[in-house]
DNA sequence: TAATTATTTGAGAGTTTGTTCAATTGAATC
DNA sequence: GATTCAATTGAACAAACTCTCAAATAATTA
């Protein structure tokens, strides 16, 4: 059974009947609903969300949005997360590489901020829940 | 060495010195941080993040919210994903429980819809893109 | 009622992820 | 220069994920 027979029935009782033209006209309006995606630079949205979706990176990228503007150190992260510095540090690599945190150093400290992006995303989140 | 060792003396650099009293403030005021997060829903934010992170089911929700507020039948996404039904059975139910998609039976179909909280988010994510 | 069809469910294989541990890098201090 | 300290990196391993296949379910049709 190939992949658009379901569809042609589908289509044959939405519409009473489904020609192959019906069908072709319908599988083109699909394939613009996909097209639509490919506006949206696939990779690096997929990159961002499940960077963020993950409990340890999502609560640094929280604290960092909760500072405001302000930079923390790794070290500050540490004593309010319980995994490794190690761990803490992979995370950072991780939201750093989507575009979520900023790295700068300061003397030994490494201080990291959350993005713009970052920031208008959690607010989005916050403002979406209610809806 | 404790947690809050390393915290101290990143205090003592910033400050010129770190009291005990110093050290429970900044300990404090990082507290206060993690706290915005609770106010989060973390678990469920996670969750719909986690769900919006992986490309199956990243392009369905995007297929429905270019489709506007329009449904759309699984035999629909079929043709334009290269998995099989049964992935994109699986991929619909953790959106669904993510309350990324609403799900309703037509007869022997069943239509998918984006919710508002998927909608405002892919229009968040994408408005985000040039911050 | 049996057969067909659309979708879901569950089990299992292969892959990816998230963590820790150990070792390394880079900067500051002795 | 050697040491100390903050942070990162890489390897290793368990846990979680994503897919497919096969079977089950639910609705329609014969």
């Amino acid at each position: 059974m190939s992949s658009t027979d379901r569809l042609r029935r589908y289509v044959a009782d939405e519409c009473g009947s489904c020609t192959d033209e019906d069908l072709s006209e319908r599988l083109a309006e699909l394939e613009e609903l996909n097209d639509a995606t490919d506006g949206s630079d696939l990779e690096s949205d997929i990159e961002l969300l499940s960077a963020l979706g993950n409990e340890t990176r999502y609560k640094i990228v929280r604290m960092l949005h909760a500072a405001d503007d302000d930079e923390l150190c790794v070290c500050e992260f540490s004593p309010l997360l319980d995994v490794s510095d190690s761990a803490i540090s992979h995370a950072l690599s991780k939201l750093t590489d989507a575009d979520l945190v900023t790295r700068r150093k300061e003397g030994k400290w490494r201080m990291y901020r959350a993005t713009p992006r970052a920031n208008a995303l959690l607010v989005a989140l916050d403002g979406s829940r209610s809806l």
